[in-house]
DNA sequence: TTTATTAATCGTAATATTGCAATGTATAAA
DNA sequence: TTTATACATTGCAATATTACGATTAATAAA
């Protein structure tokens, strides 16, 4: 089938497993990273950073801009992206709350 | 090509990429919640607790068993899977790194 | 033994993801 | 204007993921 049951859970564990799966590619990891360290917004070098094709990459910050945790924004000819810092913080403790279950309780088989 | 050139990337950037992949999957989290919920290990009511058939949730469970954060133990002729507490300890610190990243500098276009 | 029960594995269909060449679009520079 | 530059979009091939029926293996119960 291919396609997730998304029905089936409830509408935290879907958002959870949706900012998980956007993580879950390295070239969007090293992107956002990129994003972090040049700490002003930054655009299309991004391409020669992480050194995928330059419709690879447009479609990785496409899935990025998708789930709001980056923005685009022209200047000139090119197109500017950098994190959305609130967005950011909203999908932190959502993941956090994920990352700190209790762990004290766990005793294992 | 639907492979992903993990070359390209340090180790920790496909780390971090690893770890969130298979969060990346709502069943995945229900079934990491669930083991968190019942804190004493718990096996096959999984099935019944998450509505995905018996197959399906058996590969969910690899997958986990895989990255080490979960563990099987057979108990009579039933399986008990239980969080790996020292290797989710070490995920969390990788992830709470990426996560963490500062949001101070960021300076938006 | 024989029969249930539990859960892994196999095989397969449907769908999604990754990556890139080619192309399109829009602005900048000449 | 014409040409260059920057990036999105399209289309496609290769591969991965999701899901499950059927089967298998192994233990428990009868």
């Amino acid at each position: 089938m291919g396609l997730t049951k998304t029905e089936k859970f409830t509408a935290l564990q879907n958002e959870i497993a949706q900012f998980a799966k956007v993580f879950g590619h390295p070239a969007r990891v090293a992107i956002l990273e990129h994003l972090f360290k040049i700490n002003s917004c930054v655009c299309g070098d991004l391409v020669n950073e992480i050194g995928l094709a330059q419709p690879t990459i447009s479609q990785h910050l496409k899935e990025l801009t998708h789930l709001d945790l980056i923005q685009g924004e022209i200047t000139g000819n090119s197109l500017c992206y950098c994190i959305n810092a609130q967005k950011w913080s909203k999908m932190k403790t959502v993941m956090q709350q994920f990352l700190n279950q209790d762990l004290t309780a766990i005793n294992c088989c």
